[in-house]
DNA sequence: GCAATAATCTAACAATCGTTCGAATGGTAA
DNA sequence: TTACCATTCGAACGATTGTTAGATTATTGC
Protein backbone atom coordinates (compact mmCIF):
# COMPACT_ATOMS: atom_id res chain seq x y z
CA UNK A 1 0.00 0.00 0.00
CA UNK A 2 2.42 2.14 0.96
CA UNK A 3 4.89 2.63 -2.08
CA UNK A 4 7.70 4.76 -1.07
CA UNK A 5 10.35 2.45 -1.97
CA UNK A 6 11.45 3.81 -5.15
CA UNK A 7 12.57 0.88 -7.83
CA UNK A 8 16.50 0.38 -6.25
CA UNK A 9 18.65 2.42 -8.73
CA UNK A 10 22.31 2.90 -9.48
CA UNK A 11 24.45 5.81 -8.92
CA UNK A 12 24.25 6.90 -12.46
CA UNK A 13 20.54 6.80 -12.73
CA UNK A 14 21.06 10.15 -10.23
CA UNK A 15 23.55 12.18 -12.15
CA UNK A 16 20.87 12.10 -15.71
CA UNK A 17 18.41 13.02 -13.20
CA UNK A 18 19.82 15.73 -12.20
CA UNK A 19 21.30 16.76 -15.62
CA UNK A 20 17.48 16.50 -17.16
CA UNK A 21 16.37 18.89 -14.19
CA UNK A 22 19.37 20.97 -14.90
CA UNK A 23 18.74 21.42 -18.90
CA UNK A 24 15.27 21.47 -17.97
CA UNK A 25 15.48 24.85 -15.91
CA UNK A 26 18.00 26.33 -18.19
CA UNK A 27 15.31 26.37 -21.01
CA UNK A 28 11.95 26.72 -18.53
CA UNK A 29 14.10 29.60 -17.87
CA UNK A 30 14.47 31.43 -21.18
CA UNK A 31 11.62 30.14 -23.50
CA UNK A 32 8.62 29.39 -21.11
CA UNK A 33 6.77 26.06 -20.43
CA UNK A 34 5.04 25.71 -23.66
CA UNK A 35 8.17 26.18 -25.73
CA UNK A 36 9.89 23.98 -23.79
CA UNK A 37 10.44 20.67 -25.70
CA UNK A 38 11.36 17.21 -24.08
CA UNK A 39 13.57 16.61 -27.10
CA UNK A 40 15.43 20.00 -26.61
CA UNK A 41 15.89 18.88 -22.97
CA UNK A 42 17.09 15.79 -24.06
CA UNK A 43 19.64 17.17 -26.59
CA UNK A 44 20.95 19.42 -23.75
CA UNK A 45 20.83 16.71 -20.96
CA UNK A 46 23.11 14.01 -23.94
CA UNK A 47 20.95 11.96 -24.09
CA UNK A 48 17.50 10.65 -25.78
CA UNK A 49 14.12 11.99 -26.00
CA UNK A 50 12.24 8.49 -24.88
CA UNK A 51 15.15 8.19 -22.18
CA UNK A 52 13.68 10.43 -20.04
CA UNK A 53 10.58 8.77 -19.01
CA UNK A 54 13.09 6.88 -17.35
CA UNK A 55 13.48 9.06 -15.02
CA UNK A 56 10.25 11.06 -15.19
CA UNK A 57 6.61 9.57 -15.81
CA UNK A 58 5.91 12.54 -17.89
CA UNK A 59 6.73 16.57 -18.51
CA UNK A 60 4.88 17.66 -16.15
CA UNK A 61 6.79 15.85 -13.82
CA UNK A 62 10.05 17.51 -14.69
CA UNK A 63 8.37 21.10 -14.59
CA UNK A 64 6.64 20.21 -11.37
CA UNK A 65 9.85 18.85 -9.92
CA UNK A 66 12.44 22.07 -11.55
CA UNK A 67 9.30 24.39 -9.87
CA UNK A 68 9.46 22.85 -6.37
CA UNK A 69 13.36 23.15 -5.96
CA UNK A 70 13.20 26.97 -7.13
CA UNK A 71 11.08 27.75 -4.77
CA UNK A 72 12.88 25.51 -1.90
CA UNK A 73 16.27 26.89 -2.45
CA UNK A 74 15.58 30.57 -1.71
CA UNK A 75 12.87 29.84 1.04
CA UNK A 76 14.94 27.34 3.05
CA UNK A 77 17.88 29.14 2.93
CA UNK A 78 16.25 32.55 4.18
CA UNK A 79 14.75 30.23 7.25
CA UNK A 80 17.61 29.27 7.76
CA UNK A 81 19.94 31.78 8.63
CA UNK A 82 17.04 33.43 10.32
CA UNK A 83 17.07 31.20 12.11
CA UNK A 84 21.21 31.00 12.93
CA UNK A 85 20.95 34.51 13.97
CA UNK A 86 21.50 35.07 17.86
CA UNK A 87 17.93 35.46 19.67
CA UNK A 88 19.05 39.02 21.01
CA UNK A 89 19.20 40.00 17.11
CA UNK A 90 17.10 43.53 16.32
CA UNK A 91 14.13 43.55 13.90
CA UNK A 92 16.11 45.72 11.17
CA UNK A 93 18.92 43.15 11.12
CA UNK A 94 17.04 40.27 10.57
CA UNK A 95 15.16 41.75 7.67
CA UNK A 96 18.46 42.95 6.57
CA UNK A 97 19.82 39.49 6.31
CA UNK A 98 16.56 38.41 4.83
CA UNK A 99 16.76 40.40 1.74
CA UNK A 100 20.55 39.61 1.33
CA UNK A 101 20.28 36.26 1.68
CA UNK A 102 16.58 36.08 -0.53
CA UNK A 103 18.58 37.87 -3.26
CA UNK A 104 21.92 35.60 -2.96
CA UNK A 105 19.87 32.36 -2.98
CA UNK A 106 17.51 33.99 -5.60
CA UNK A 107 20.49 34.42 -8.32
CA UNK A 108 22.88 31.60 -7.11
CA UNK A 109 20.24 28.99 -8.30
CA UNK A 110 19.57 31.40 -11.43
CA UNK A 111 17.89 28.80 -13.79
CA UNK A 112 15.39 27.20 -11.29
CA UNK A 113 14.10 30.10 -9.45
CA UNK A 114 13.85 32.18 -12.30
CA UNK A 115 11.78 29.21 -14.08
CA UNK A 116 10.23 28.95 -10.84
CA UNK A 117 9.20 32.47 -10.94
CA UNK A 118 8.40 33.27 -14.53
CA UNK A 119 7.18 29.77 -15.19
CA UNK A 120 4.43 29.31 -12.13
CA UNK A 121 2.08 31.45 -14.03
CA UNK A 122 1.49 29.22 -17.04
CA UNK A 123 1.74 26.21 -15.66
CA UNK A 124 -1.38 24.14 -15.42
CA UNK A 125 -3.18 24.76 -12.17
CA UNK A 126 -3.72 21.00 -10.98
CA UNK A 127 0.30 20.96 -10.27
CA UNK A 128 0.52 24.40 -9.14
CA UNK A 129 -0.71 23.11 -5.95
CA UNK A 130 1.99 20.85 -5.33
CA UNK A 131 4.28 23.93 -4.38
CA UNK A 132 1.85 26.11 -3.47
CA UNK A 133 2.24 25.12 0.35
CA UNK A 134 6.23 26.13 0.55
CA UNK A 135 4.96 29.35 -1.40
CA UNK A 136 2.59 29.84 1.17
CA UNK A 137 4.74 29.32 4.28
CA UNK A 138 7.34 31.71 2.50
CA UNK A 139 4.43 34.09 2.85
CA UNK A 140 4.43 33.74 6.41
CA UNK A 141 7.71 33.99 7.04
CA UNK A 142 8.21 37.68 5.52
CA UNK A 143 4.89 38.57 6.72
CA UNK A 144 5.76 37.57 10.26
CA UNK A 145 9.28 39.21 10.25
CA UNK A 146 7.76 42.76 8.79
CA UNK A 147 4.87 42.27 11.40
CA UNK A 148 6.92 41.85 14.52
CA UNK A 149 9.24 44.77 13.40
CA UNK A 150 6.00 46.69 13.27
CA UNK A 151 4.85 45.48 16.29
CA UNK A 152 8.24 46.91 18.39
CA UNK A 153 8.18 50.13 16.54
CA UNK A 154 10.72 49.57 14.06
CA UNK A 155 8.58 50.00 11.18
CA UNK A 156 6.54 52.78 10.82
CA UNK A 157 2.61 52.12 11.57
CA UNK A 158 0.99 54.02 8.91
CA UNK A 159 2.45 51.12 6.55
CA UNK A 160 0.62 47.87 4.92
CA UNK A 161 3.19 45.33 5.87
CA UNK A 162 1.17 42.89 3.25
CA UNK A 163 1.50 45.92 0.95
CA UNK A 164 5.43 46.27 1.47
CA UNK A 165 5.92 42.50 1.28
CA UNK A 166 4.28 42.10 -1.99
CA UNK A 167 6.18 45.51 -3.46
CA UNK A 168 9.56 44.77 -1.28
CA UNK A 169 9.54 40.77 -2.86
CA UNK A 170 8.49 42.66 -6.14
CA UNK A 171 11.43 44.25 -6.47
CA UNK A 172 13.97 41.55 -5.17
CA UNK A 173 12.20 38.98 -7.51
CA UNK A 174 12.31 41.01 -10.62
CA UNK A 175 16.00 41.12 -10.47
CA UNK A 176 16.11 37.51 -12.31
CA UNK A 177 15.17 39.40 -15.39
CA UNK A 178 18.00 41.82 -15.12
CA UNK A 179 20.73 40.90 -13.07
CA UNK A 180 24.37 39.99 -14.83
CA UNK A 181 26.97 38.30 -12.45
CA UNK A 182 29.75 39.76 -14.04
CA UNK A 183 28.49 43.64 -13.41
CA UNK A 184 27.78 43.93 -10.01
CA UNK A 185 28.35 41.76 -6.84
CA UNK A 186 24.82 40.88 -5.64
CA UNK A 187 25.89 42.03 -2.15
CA UNK A 188 25.98 45.76 -3.79
CA UNK A 189 22.24 45.46 -4.62
CA UNK A 190 21.11 43.78 -1.33
CA UNK A 191 23.10 46.98 0.18
CA UNK A 192 21.22 49.45 -1.79
CA UNK A 193 17.90 47.91 -1.24
CA UNK A 194 17.91 47.62 2.40
CA UNK A 195 19.27 51.09 2.61
CA UNK A 196 16.61 52.69 0.31
CA UNK A 197 14.05 50.63 2.01
CA UNK A 198 14.79 51.24 5.62
CA UNK A 199 15.64 55.18 5.27
CA UNK A 200 14.30 55.95 1.32
CA UNK A 201 15.87 58.18 -1.39
CA UNK A 202 15.47 61.78 -0.09
CA UNK A 203 17.93 63.04 1.89
CA UNK A 204 17.30 63.43 5.87
CA UNK A 205 17.67 67.41 6.07
CA UNK A 206 14.84 67.65 3.68
CA UNK A 207 11.90 64.89 4.34
CA UNK A 208 8.91 66.85 4.62
CA UNK B 1 7.43 50.16 -54.86
CA UNK B 2 6.14 51.96 -52.09
CA UNK B 3 3.81 49.58 -50.79
CA UNK B 4 2.38 51.07 -47.43
CA UNK B 5 -0.93 51.60 -48.83
CA UNK B 6 -2.67 48.60 -47.15
CA UNK B 7 -5.39 46.36 -49.13
CA UNK B 8 -8.61 48.65 -48.66
CA UNK B 9 -10.76 47.28 -45.86
CA UNK B 10 -14.01 47.88 -44.41
CA UNK B 11 -14.80 48.77 -40.78
CA UNK B 12 -15.60 45.00 -39.93
CA UNK B 13 -11.85 44.27 -40.49
CA UNK B 14 -10.77 46.19 -37.73
CA UNK B 15 -13.29 45.38 -34.95
CA UNK B 16 -12.28 41.66 -35.30
CA UNK B 17 -8.40 42.59 -35.79
CA UNK B 18 -8.94 44.41 -32.28
CA UNK B 19 -11.31 40.93 -31.32
CA UNK B 20 -7.89 38.72 -31.70
CA UNK B 21 -5.75 40.91 -30.11
CA UNK B 22 -7.50 41.04 -27.02
CA UNK B 23 -8.52 37.45 -27.08
CA UNK B 24 -4.25 36.90 -27.88
CA UNK B 25 -3.37 39.45 -24.95
CA UNK B 26 -5.44 37.47 -22.31
CA UNK B 27 -4.29 34.23 -23.12
CA UNK B 28 -0.65 35.41 -23.65
CA UNK B 29 -1.16 36.49 -20.22
CA UNK B 30 -2.14 33.38 -18.41
CA UNK B 31 -0.37 30.97 -20.18
CA UNK B 32 2.61 32.34 -21.97
CA UNK B 33 3.65 32.36 -25.71
CA UNK B 34 4.26 28.57 -26.18
CA UNK B 35 1.03 27.43 -25.03
CA UNK B 36 -1.15 30.21 -26.59
CA UNK B 37 -2.75 28.32 -29.47
CA UNK B 38 -3.79 30.17 -32.51
CA UNK B 39 -7.28 27.90 -32.55
CA UNK B 40 -7.76 29.34 -29.08
CA UNK B 41 -7.60 32.64 -29.59
CA UNK B 42 -9.98 32.26 -32.83
CA UNK B 43 -12.29 30.44 -30.10
CA UNK B 44 -12.21 33.52 -27.71
CA UNK B 45 -12.39 35.94 -30.52
CA UNK B 46 -15.32 33.90 -31.83
CA UNK B 47 -14.10 33.07 -35.54
CA UNK B 48 -11.82 30.28 -37.13
CA UNK B 49 -8.62 29.55 -36.80
CA UNK B 50 -7.97 30.28 -40.71
CA UNK B 51 -9.74 33.57 -40.41
CA UNK B 52 -7.15 35.20 -38.59
CA UNK B 53 -4.66 35.17 -41.28
CA UNK B 54 -6.92 37.59 -43.07
CA UNK B 55 -5.54 40.25 -40.54
CA UNK B 56 -2.40 38.49 -39.63
CA UNK B 57 0.48 36.90 -41.38
CA UNK B 58 1.86 34.74 -38.96
CA UNK B 59 1.41 34.21 -35.37
CA UNK B 60 4.34 35.63 -34.63
CA UNK B 61 3.42 39.26 -36.07
CA UNK B 62 -0.12 38.76 -33.37
CA UNK B 63 2.47 38.69 -30.61
CA UNK B 64 3.98 41.45 -31.82
CA UNK B 65 0.82 43.90 -31.52
CA UNK B 66 0.23 42.58 -28.31
CA UNK B 67 4.14 43.10 -26.89
CA UNK B 68 4.09 46.29 -28.82
CA UNK B 69 0.74 47.48 -27.37
CA UNK B 70 1.55 46.88 -23.74
CA UNK B 71 4.73 48.74 -23.50
CA UNK B 72 3.46 51.50 -25.82
CA UNK B 73 0.36 51.99 -23.42
CA UNK B 74 2.42 52.41 -20.33
CA UNK B 75 5.71 54.84 -21.95
CA UNK B 76 2.69 57.02 -23.20
CA UNK B 77 1.06 57.56 -20.40
CA UNK B 78 3.97 58.56 -18.16
CA UNK B 79 5.25 60.62 -20.94
CA UNK B 80 2.51 62.36 -21.61
CA UNK B 81 1.53 63.07 -18.28
CA UNK B 82 5.13 64.20 -17.37
CA UNK B 83 4.67 66.77 -20.46
CA UNK B 84 1.16 68.44 -18.95
CA UNK B 85 2.97 69.10 -15.50
CA UNK B 86 3.52 72.85 -14.85
CA UNK B 87 7.06 73.63 -15.69
CA UNK B 88 7.76 74.49 -12.15
CA UNK B 89 6.83 70.72 -10.64
CA UNK B 90 9.56 69.74 -8.12
CA UNK B 91 11.12 66.63 -8.89
CA UNK B 92 10.14 64.63 -6.27
CA UNK B 93 6.21 65.89 -7.49
CA UNK B 94 7.34 64.12 -10.75
CA UNK B 95 8.61 61.23 -9.84
CA UNK B 96 5.26 60.61 -7.42
CA UNK B 97 3.23 61.26 -11.02
CA UNK B 98 5.66 58.92 -12.61
CA UNK B 99 4.94 56.14 -10.58
CA UNK B 100 1.10 56.77 -10.30
CA UNK B 101 0.80 56.94 -13.48
CA UNK B 102 2.95 53.73 -14.73
CA UNK B 103 0.89 51.46 -11.76
CA UNK B 104 -2.59 53.22 -13.53
CA UNK B 105 -1.19 52.25 -17.08
CA UNK B 106 0.09 48.94 -16.40
CA UNK B 107 -2.95 47.51 -14.35
CA UNK B 108 -5.64 49.41 -16.34
CA UNK B 109 -4.44 47.50 -19.42
CA UNK B 110 -3.72 44.51 -17.30
CA UNK B 111 -3.38 41.72 -20.67
CA UNK B 112 -2.31 43.98 -22.57
CA UNK B 113 0.88 45.00 -20.62
CA UNK B 114 0.99 41.57 -18.25
CA UNK B 115 1.49 39.55 -21.80
CA UNK B 116 4.05 42.16 -22.82
CA UNK B 117 5.59 42.10 -19.60
CA UNK B 118 5.71 38.18 -18.73
CA UNK B 119 6.54 37.14 -22.29
CA UNK B 120 8.87 38.99 -23.77
CA UNK B 121 11.57 37.46 -22.14
CA UNK B 122 10.14 33.51 -24.06
CA UNK B 123 9.85 35.35 -27.49
CA UNK B 124 12.17 34.52 -30.43
CA UNK B 125 14.98 36.80 -30.52
CA UNK B 126 14.24 38.21 -33.27
CA UNK B 127 11.23 40.63 -32.93
CA UNK B 128 12.10 41.18 -29.43
CA UNK B 129 13.45 43.83 -31.29
CA UNK B 130 10.57 45.34 -32.37
CA UNK B 131 9.60 46.51 -28.87
CA UNK B 132 12.76 47.26 -27.93
CA UNK B 133 13.29 51.12 -29.06
CA UNK B 134 10.02 51.49 -27.11
CA UNK B 135 11.70 49.92 -23.99
CA UNK B 136 14.91 51.50 -24.17
CA UNK B 137 13.00 55.23 -24.70
CA UNK B 138 11.17 54.39 -21.09
CA UNK B 139 14.06 53.39 -19.22
CA UNK B 140 15.63 56.86 -20.58
CA UNK B 141 12.59 58.64 -19.49
CA UNK B 142 13.16 57.09 -15.84
CA UNK B 143 16.77 57.68 -15.57
CA UNK B 144 16.61 61.29 -17.08
CA UNK B 145 13.14 61.82 -13.98
CA UNK B 146 16.14 59.79 -11.11
CA UNK B 147 19.49 61.35 -12.58
CA UNK B 148 17.89 64.73 -12.73
CA UNK B 149 16.11 64.87 -9.16
CA UNK B 150 20.02 63.27 -7.91
CA UNK B 151 21.25 66.51 -9.62
CA UNK B 152 19.31 68.86 -7.74
CA UNK B 153 19.88 67.46 -4.36
CA UNK B 154 16.35 65.63 -4.43
CA UNK B 155 17.80 62.63 -3.96
CA UNK B 156 20.62 60.77 -1.67
CA UNK B 157 23.87 60.67 -4.53
CA UNK B 158 25.08 57.95 -2.59
CA UNK B 159 22.46 55.66 -4.20
CA UNK B 160 22.94 54.66 -7.69
CA UNK B 161 19.80 56.01 -9.71
CA UNK B 162 20.46 53.19 -12.06
CA UNK B 163 19.96 50.18 -9.53
CA UNK B 164 17.29 52.42 -7.47
CA UNK B 165 15.29 52.54 -11.17
CA UNK B 166 15.65 48.76 -11.85
CA UNK B 167 14.81 48.09 -8.33
CA UNK B 168 11.92 50.62 -8.37
CA UNK B 169 10.42 49.50 -11.33
CA UNK B 170 10.65 45.62 -10.77
CA UNK B 171 8.84 46.63 -7.80
CA UNK B 172 5.93 48.41 -9.87
CA UNK B 173 6.12 45.81 -13.09
CA UNK B 174 5.27 43.26 -10.50
CA UNK B 175 2.42 43.70 -9.31
CA UNK B 176 0.61 42.49 -12.44
CA UNK B 177 1.24 39.02 -10.48
CA UNK B 178 -0.71 39.95 -7.33
CA UNK B 179 -3.01 43.04 -8.35
CA UNK B 180 -6.55 42.39 -7.52
CA UNK B 181 -8.53 45.28 -8.34
CA UNK B 182 -11.71 44.47 -6.19
CA UNK B 183 -9.68 44.81 -3.09
CA UNK B 184 -7.42 47.52 -3.02
CA UNK B 185 -7.63 50.74 -5.34
CA UNK B 186 -3.95 51.00 -7.11
CA UNK B 187 -3.65 54.73 -5.82
CA UNK B 188 -3.77 52.99 -2.82
CA UNK B 189 -0.62 51.03 -3.75
CA UNK B 190 1.08 53.71 -5.27
CA UNK B 191 1.09 55.98 -2.18
CA UNK B 192 2.33 53.53 -0.01
CA UNK B 193 5.03 52.89 -3.03
CA UNK B 194 5.59 56.46 -3.36
CA UNK B 195 5.55 56.92 0.59
CA UNK B 196 7.80 54.29 1.20
CA UNK B 197 10.35 55.04 -1.87
CA UNK B 198 10.73 58.43 -0.47
CA UNK B 199 11.02 58.16 3.25
CA UNK B 200 11.56 54.78 3.74
CA UNK B 201 9.90 52.32 6.34
CA UNK B 202 11.69 53.14 9.33
CA UNK B 203 10.36 56.15 11.81
CA UNK B 204 12.35 59.19 12.10
CA UNK B 205 12.95 59.20 15.76
CA UNK B 206 15.24 56.05 15.44
CA UNK B 207 16.48 55.94 11.87
CA UNK B 208 20.69 55.54 12.72
C1' DG C 1 -30.94 45.03 -56.70
C1' DC C 2 -26.38 43.81 -58.72
C1' DA C 3 -21.83 43.34 -59.14
C1' DA C 4 -17.45 43.62 -56.57
C1' DT C 5 -14.70 42.78 -52.98
C1' DA C 6 -14.22 42.21 -47.98
C1' DA C 7 -14.46 38.70 -44.59
C1' DT C 8 -14.99 34.15 -43.03
C1' DC C 9 -15.31 29.18 -43.33
C1' DT C 10 -13.86 24.48 -44.27
C1' DA C 11 -10.70 21.10 -44.97
C1' DA C 12 -6.53 19.76 -45.46
C1' DC C 13 -0.98 19.85 -45.30
C1' DA C 14 3.54 18.93 -43.20
C1' DA C 15 5.91 19.43 -39.00
C1' DT C 16 6.40 18.70 -34.35
C1' DC C 17 4.62 17.56 -29.94
C1' DG C 18 4.43 14.16 -25.66
C1' DT C 19 4.51 9.50 -25.12
C1' DT C 20 5.11 4.31 -25.66
C1' DC C 21 7.62 0.08 -26.20
C1' DG C 22 10.60 -3.57 -27.59
C1' DA C 23 15.34 -4.03 -28.61
C1' DA C 24 20.08 -2.87 -27.59
C1' DT C 25 23.63 -1.58 -24.35
C1' DG C 26 25.84 -0.87 -19.83
C1' DG C 27 27.60 -2.30 -15.57
C1' DT C 28 27.71 -5.36 -11.49
C1' DA C 29 27.36 -9.51 -8.47
C1' DA C 30 28.32 -14.41 -8.58
C1' DT D 1 32.42 -15.68 -18.10
C1' DT D 2 27.50 -15.76 -17.01
C1' DA D 3 23.27 -13.96 -15.61
C1' DC D 4 20.65 -10.13 -14.14
C1' DC D 5 18.98 -5.76 -13.81
C1' DA D 6 19.74 -0.77 -14.72
C1' DT D 7 19.91 2.44 -18.34
C1' DT D 8 19.57 4.07 -22.97
C1' DC D 9 18.32 3.86 -27.78
C1' DG D 10 15.49 3.99 -31.93
C1' DA D 11 11.48 4.05 -34.13
C1' DA D 12 7.04 4.62 -34.14
C1' DC D 13 1.98 6.31 -32.50
C1' DG D 14 -1.83 9.61 -32.39
C1' DA D 15 -2.75 14.28 -31.33
C1' DT D 16 -2.00 19.00 -32.09
C1' DT D 17 0.53 22.76 -34.05
C1' DG D 18 0.97 26.89 -37.53
C1' DT D 19 -0.24 27.61 -42.04
C1' DT D 20 -2.40 27.41 -46.76
C1' DA D 21 -5.97 27.56 -50.42
C1' DG D 22 -10.41 27.24 -52.48
C1' DA D 23 -15.13 27.64 -51.63
C1' DT D 24 -18.62 30.40 -49.25
C1' DT D 25 -20.91 34.11 -47.10
C1' DA D 26 -21.37 39.38 -45.77
C1' DT D 27 -21.01 43.81 -46.80
C1' DT D 28 -20.46 47.68 -49.52
C1' DG D 29 -20.60 51.01 -53.79
C1' DC D 30 -23.24 52.11 -57.55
Amino acid sequence: MNDTSPPRRGRKSELSREQILDAAARMLRRQGYGNTTLRAIAEVAGIQAGSIYYHFASKDEIMDAVLERGVAAVYEAVRDRLAALPSETGHLARIEVAVTTHLEALLSHGDYTSASIRTYGEVPEAFQQKSQPLREAYVVLWQDLLGAAQADGAIRDDLDTSLLRTLLLGSLNWTVEWYDPTQRPVQDIARQAVDVLFRGVVPVEEAS
